[in-house]
DNA sequence: ACGGTACGTGTACGCTGTACACCCGTCAAG
DNA sequence: CTTGACGGGTGTACAGCGTACACGTACCGT
């Protein structure tokens, strides 16, 4: 369609779309995802709300640009070394990113079809392993193995716990203290298996990524064992194809 | 607060909530989670939508109630097992509620804090691994590295591919199909590995649970691959102490 | 008989996404 | 130079959402 009209644009969407979908990112950072809607968007940018639907169809495209965008600031792949160490800096590299844009892994989480920069990321994660040996069966079983790994984040079995009441009028009211304390205690008491775990676990309070306790050391234990894991199952391969 | 008042009520919230609750749970069965609002909630009820605040705080704690009504679904442990083979179970007996609600995993995915219900389910889990040997600060590794994959079910790296258009109307079009393979071919040579690792996977349609591919057989698989390297860890730590 | 308590009702407000019609500047073709 | 299409911003309007607030009403222990 359209194809006689060839002087320049080689592309549809050329310029706008991507200014929309970057101040969107940056006013999700400044202000949190849940204060995100087409009116404070189209607010910021000093335009009329219905002027962005000239740019993105509705608001669930904006969203699904949004991490797009995200995941585009992820650094290309390292192509000097072995597929273990390559993908471990990859992911770690992509870890950085989402941890830049807090609100990102709890969307991309709930997005349905990934967007060009996360299938060319994805591209490149696959080819990293495949031309590390690993053939495409397995490569597969290891992509859904890492699965929300991939992106640097680790879905959590259980969420944060209540953050202790930053609220400084309530943290100076002794009695609320109290009461907070007596339903720690009661807690312990009632999930005495959870309690001890909790308390087996300092976690630093600066390495959150989207909603969850999942901090730096934690995220590479279980990065490590899986890529440990796929080591062995490589080796297997090799050893039953001989 | 009011502890003079003793007679019969042990606990607040006593049979009312858990009505509203159930009926959530069917309507988001029946309708899925985004047909569910106080409103068409409230007529399912055969009552005004101010009604359910009487039982519910808001519709976070009405969200969050779903979920943990789900998780109250999953059967207790089994006791009559080594660690492995009971964590194993239990995680596939919960995949199999998760996959009865399938709306639960992803609203699961966005909550904060978790219910009763779920902590009760984690404590239970984690009961299994210390009493299995598991010392607390490994038991809290393995359950982050264990992650969403608790819940029976796995955040997957990229989410479904687009479904080929069930459609009818669409499917007949002889000319839309046509476009549709052009579609695909673009994409595989755009991503080629990912296109190919796509090829490795004939996934079985029945097994989804939430958005994106996870079947049964690539879930155990995973799930294989981490208990194993638990089983590993535990030995090391054994060895570690003698 | 009475007062509190638990529960359902009705009205109203501000916010959301977005359909539809309109208007204006730019630019290629007549 | 005129013209007309077209990309992009505007203004109005609507239905649906969560929910605050005030009001009924039926029960139940005193």
């Amino acid at each position: 369609m359209s194809a006689v009209n060839s002087h320049t644009a080689p592309e549809r969407t050329p310029l706008r779309r991507t200014a929309v979908l970057q101040a969107a990112v940056e006013l999700a950072d400044r202000v949190g995802l849940a204060e995100v809607s087409m009116r404070t968007l189209a607010r910021t940018l000093g335009v009329v709300p219905m002027a962005l639907y000239k740019h993105v169809a509705n608001k669930d495209e904006l969203l699904g640009g949004m991490v797009d965008a995200v995941i585009a600031e992820i650094p290309p792949a390292p192509t000097d070394t072995d597929w273990h160490t390559a993908t471990r800096a990859r992911i770690l590299d992509a870890r950085r990113v989402m941890l830049a844009h807090p609100w990102a892994s709890a969307l991309l989480a709930t997005r349905s079809q990934p967007g060009p920069a996360a299938l060319g990321y994805l591209d490149s994660v696959i080819a990293t392993f495949t031309t590390g040996g690993f053939p495409p069966t397995l490569t597969h079983q290891v992509m859904h193995t890492l699965g929300s790994r991939v992106w640097g984040f680790n879905l959590e079995a259980f969420p944060s716990p209540p953050p202790p009441s930053l609220d400084p009028a309530e943290a100076a009211d002794p009695a609320a203290l109290a009461a907070q304390a007596e339903m720690f205690r009661q807690l312990a008491t009632a999930y005495p298996h959870v309690a001890q775990i909790a308390a087996a676990a300092r976690h630093d309070p600066t390495g959150i990524v989207g909603p969850g306790c999942d901090d730096q050391a934690e995220f590479e234990f279980g990065l490590d064992l899986l890529l440990d894991g796929f080591r062995r199952l490589l080796a297997d391969a090799r050893t039953h194809t001989d």
